[in-house]
DNA sequence: ATGATTTTGTTGCAATTACAACAATAGATA
DNA sequence: TATCTATTGTTGTAATTGCAACAAAATCAT
């Protein structure tokens, strides 16, 4: 076994926890300071949009953004509090639900998209070349 | 404004996101499945070893870590009840105080290493090659 | 069909993280 | 010096996340 904490995946991976973990702070400061919810929520809202009339099972909202089963349970307790989604029974499976997204919910998510936007590109200062975006990307495609 | 959904730094944004959500969530899950404590007690207690005999300051903590200023301070509590750290007053700082790893620290350090190690290898199945690490490894410098 | 297993979702409680206010010292400025 | 501001760290409370147990329906195996 692999132990030399030097080695290249490892350099890999701590580097990319690092830009996460600064950009995701810059960014869920600047939404909070607009006012706005947290990135999940985003996320989750974005999910809902793109699926379109036929709405997700809780499941799959679970699969695409890797949340857990609770928490995208009370999640979704809370986006419908506000008014952001709406629950139905789930027609073909009496265990769970279809979420769909409110008309306030694509409204919010288009008021998100501006200063999420704006606070990852302001929080990746280096100015890459589109072939090195296409050569990052490729890169992190295979991982 | 760019308010392209597909633009090139939100694409490698969004990527990094997702691979560093399925890391981290394999990584803590294997930890906790070893009876090992979260990934950031090893981060702490790494930079602390790095710092050696002359201890970090917490808020060096915070620097190295990108944790907030009130989680430090809880988890350095965390950390000192459970024999892996020690709290000494800054000499030159009346209000700070210094925190210096103990050899359980050590300890419990050098046993999470292996866990972790593999887990973020074995989260990363696919092979790059030692030239592709290094590319991708410069770009990300860049970001 | 029937019983066991898996999937889907919820909930009480514990642990962690976030927010806001605070205290104390250090450093800067008049 | 005296005062103002910035830095460092803590803590009460709220919000969120994690853990474990649970319920209900679907799926599988016999």
């Amino acid at each position: 076994m692999d132990t030399d904490p030097a080695s290249d995946i490892m350099r890999v991976w701590v580097r990319l926890l690092r830009i996460e973990q600064r950009v995701r702070k810059t960014v869920e400061a600047k939404l909070k300071n607009a006012g706005l919810p947290a990135l999940v929520w985003y996320d989750v809202l974005l999910e809902l949009e793109r699926a379109g009339d036929a709405g997700l099972r809780q499941r799959d909202i679970q699969q695409h953004t890797l949340l857990e089963r609770y928490n995208v349970s009370r999640l979704v307790d809370r986006l419908r509090d506000a008014g952001l989604v709406k629950r139905k029974p789930a027609a073909d499976d009496g265990r769970g639900s279809v979420v769909h997204i409110t008309s306030q919910g694509r409204a919010l998510r288009a008021a998100m998209w501006p200063v999420y936007s704006q606070a990852v590109k302001g929080a990746f200062p280096a100015q890459l070349s589109e072939q090195d975006h296409g050569r990052l990307l490729s890169l992190l495609e295979r991982l």
